[in-house]
DNA sequence: GCAGATAATACTTTATCCATAATTATGAAT
DNA sequence: ATTCATAATTATGGATAAAGTATTATCTGC
């Protein structure tokens, strides 16, 4: 099946990634049953790996293990996303304060190519380009910032952040609207101001809360 | 064995919590090996229920899995320590600061009571007594912020440090400074004075970190 | 006609078994 | 005597099977 079997990662892992994109992709819906012998039969597996791959999930919060009733898709709500991002404003925020203060000339260097990938992204309306290049500046941010701890729950929230619709969030006017708010933060790290950096990053995500916010409700509208 | 099985809980549940106990009793010590037949014969169980917390156990990071290795107990160093008390001041922080604005008039009795008791621990030197209420006090600032994510994210940071020694945590003059230090915070929460609760917060717990370096400072010492 | 109880079915859960991989020990050769 | 290679043992990881529990549907009684 995938002869790319070069590191010899454990099965469950394997199924674990696996599941974890057909969740994100939204192939597996919140709220549904995941069927447990239909997965088994299609990976061609059995059950041991897939339901260690399960708990994995459910820690991680993705799926959730009703005992007795099976297992599924962890539903998220508006207040969830809420509470999510009011979490991750404050840890992407002190990400960016850590980042402008521990930076490198060649890592400053690094995080401006990244955002000229941007700004080019941007400017020929390429949408996947763009949604690339800010995942790659917010990894190599938190990455200068060198905080495993800090990067690993920014980590497990964005998983949980993924079960809700993401596909569209650069429509309409929020991908200029990113754009400028990019442009500070990465201004203000330059400029080796900390504080303004950490208050750029939490008001970019505050926005990017505001974008998924006007999603949903423009769903429902039409729903 | 266990006749109190009042909860129908998955056994792997409660296998997990069992195992949870004894690593933070340092029973099971960082950086040992878990021996898996061992452990089934201890309990009575078979490998499967047994394996399915050690995955729990695992995504929580407090085992780490060695493919094809076997299972450690995680060791937590004083670099993770560091990484996660600033995550950890970040997040209780922003606890004291909603918790101030959104406390009732009730929610603010009971954290006075709370408080009460700690008073009371300190003066008799009950070291456990002022664990308990040390606890009971961040947990209800916790309730009243009511932030689940903010929760549990806090929760899951807590089980890790746990890994670390934390029995003397109150010994010498830190019990004192600790009394402070949530005088201070109490103070800040009656007067509805948010950015001064969150500071206090922040100082607690980096206060926290300081105490657990000297601990284990002068355990190298000792050594 | 409706409600309650019982039975059947399906799915979770646990246990046992087998295979594979890794590590250690022993023996032989240089 | 030391090092390398091979073999054996032990533990992990995967599969299959059996058992128990919960839910749903149907039948009977009121």
């Amino acid at each position: 099946m995938n002869a790319t079997r070069i590191a010899p990662m454990a099965l469950y892992q394997e199924v674990a990634e696996r599941l974890r994109e057909r969740i994100f992709a939204h192939e597996l819906k919140p709220g549904a049953w995941i069927d447990e012998q239909a997965l088994t039969e299609h990976y061609g597996i059995s059950r041991t790996p897939l339901r260690e791959a399960l708990k994995v999930l459910a820690s991680e919060g993705l799926v959730t293990l009703k005992p007795r009733r099976g297992c599924y898709v962890t539903e998220i709500s508006e207040r969830d996303l809420d509470e999510i991002f009011t979490v991750m404003g404050l840890l992407e925020g002190q990400c960016a304060r850590d980042a402008t203060t521990l930076a490198r000339a060649a890592d400053l260097k690094q995080l401006e190519k990244i955002h000229a990938d941007l700004e080019r992204a941007a400017g020929s309306g390429d949408i996947n380009g763009f949604f690339e290049a800010n995942q790659a500046f917010h990894h190599e941010v938190q990455h200068i910032a060198d905080n495993r701890w800090l990067q690993h729950v920014i980590d497990d929230l964005r998983k949980v952040i993924k079960l809700s619709r993401h596909h569209s969030l650069f429509s309409d006017g929020r991908l200029e609207q990113s754009l400028i708010e990019h442009r500070r933060i990465l201004k203000a790290m330059l400029a080796r101001d900390a504080h303004e950096a950490e208050l750029a990053m939490r008001e970019h995500i505050a926005s990017g809360r505001k974008a998924l916010a006007r999603i949903a409700a423009s769903r429902t509208e039409a729903a």
